[in-house]
DNA sequence: TTTGTTGTAACCATTGACATTACATAAGTG
DNA sequence: CACTTATGTAATGTCAATGGTTACAACAAA
C-alpha cells in the first residue's frame, strides 16, 4: 500500500498557510481549492495537525497558526499527525503465525529488529526536512518565476 | 497506510523453504498451516514471487525452488515482487493540485525530489538484508533452542 | 488411473481513503 | 442582538485493496 495523500495534502497546506499569509486569509475553503479537494477532508487534516499540536485554528474566524518555529518541525512530525496507523508501525505483520511450527514460532523475533530499522532509516531522513525548508524553497522558486 | 502482511508472509514462506529443505515438502498448504492463513493466499504470493523470477514452483508435484543464490536476493527485491502497486511510489500524492494557484502549481516540483529520497533511503536499508541473513539466524536460533 | 498439488476464477466481508451534504457551534461585525 | 463567515463533525456513499473461502481445471508422478 501506499502512504496515503494525506501527508502531502498537510506539506500543501503548511506552504500555503505561509506563503499566503498577510497577503489573503488561508480558510478551509481557499486550501480545498488549491489542493483540488473536498473543505472538509481540509478540516478533518487541519483536526489531526491541531490534535498534534503543530497549528491552531481559529474557530468562527478562520485562519491558521501555526504553534512551532518551522525549523522545528519536520517532516516526520506531519507524517506522524496525519498517518497515525496501526500503533506505529510502517509493516503489517501477519497475525498468528503457528506457534507449533519452529519458523512460525520465531518468524517474528528474526524479522522484528529488521522490520524496525527500515522503518527506523526512513524516519532519520524525514527528520532531515523541515517546514522551514519548504517554505524557503517555495518563495524562492515563487520569486523566480514572477520575474 | 501499513504495508501489507503480504511481505511479512513472503519472507516467512522462503524462512520455511531453506529451513524445511530436505526433510519435508513445503506445499502450500504446509506454508499455509504455518503462517496460519489460507492455502490459496500462499498460492497468490507464490505467483507473484514466481513473476518476479526469484522461485519456481513445481506444478503436481509440489515443491519450492529458490532460483538465485539466497545471499542475492535483497528483502528489497522481496517487496518489490508483493508489494508492487502504483508504479512504486511510496507517496500517494494528490492528484490534481490547482495550476491557478502558485502553490499548487509549484508542489509537486517542490517535494517530489524530498519524496524520492526518502523512499531511497528506505529501500536502500531494505537491500542491507538478504534472505541468506534470514535463513543464518533462523538456523542459528532454531539450534540454539533445541538443545 | 489415481493421487496430490498448483493455478485461477468467482465470490464475500471488512477496512480505509476520499468525497459530499448537512448542520450545530463559535467567533467577530454592524 | 442579529448577521455573516468559518470551523467541527456526523452521516452517508463510492471505490479500491486486503484477506478469506470454495470450487475446479490443469498437471505431474507413482
Amino acid at each position: 500500500m501506499q502512504i496515503s495523500s494525506r501527508f502531502t495534502i498537510a506539506l500543501h497546506i503548511f506552504t500555503c498557510v505561509e506563503y499566503f499569509k498577510g497577503e489573503c486569509k488561508v480558510t478551509s475553503d481557499f486550501l480545498a481549492k488549491s489542493i483540488n479537494t473536498n473543505p472538509v477532508i481540509i478540516r478533518r487534516i487541519l483536526g489531526q495537525l491541531s490534535k498534534a499540536g503543530l497549528i491552531k485554528v481559529a474557530r468562527g474566524t478562520g485562519g491558521i497558526d501555526v504553534t512551532r518555529p518551522l525549523g522545528d518541525i519536520t517532516f516526520l512530525d506531519v507524517y506522524r499527525a496525519v498517518e497515525c496507523i496501526g500503533g506505529d508501525e510502517l509493516f503489517h505483520f501477519h497475525e498468528n503465525p503457528s506457534p507449533d511450527c519452529p519458523v512460525g514460532r520465531n518468524i517474528h523475533a528474526l524479522l522484528d529488529d529488521k522490520l524496525i530499522s527500515i522503518q527506523e532509516a526512513m524516519e532519520e531522513k524525514m527528520k532531515e526536512y523541515t517546514l522551514d525548508d519548504l517554505r524557503r524553497e517555495a518563495i524562492q522558486e515563487l520569486d523566480r518565476q514572477s520575474l
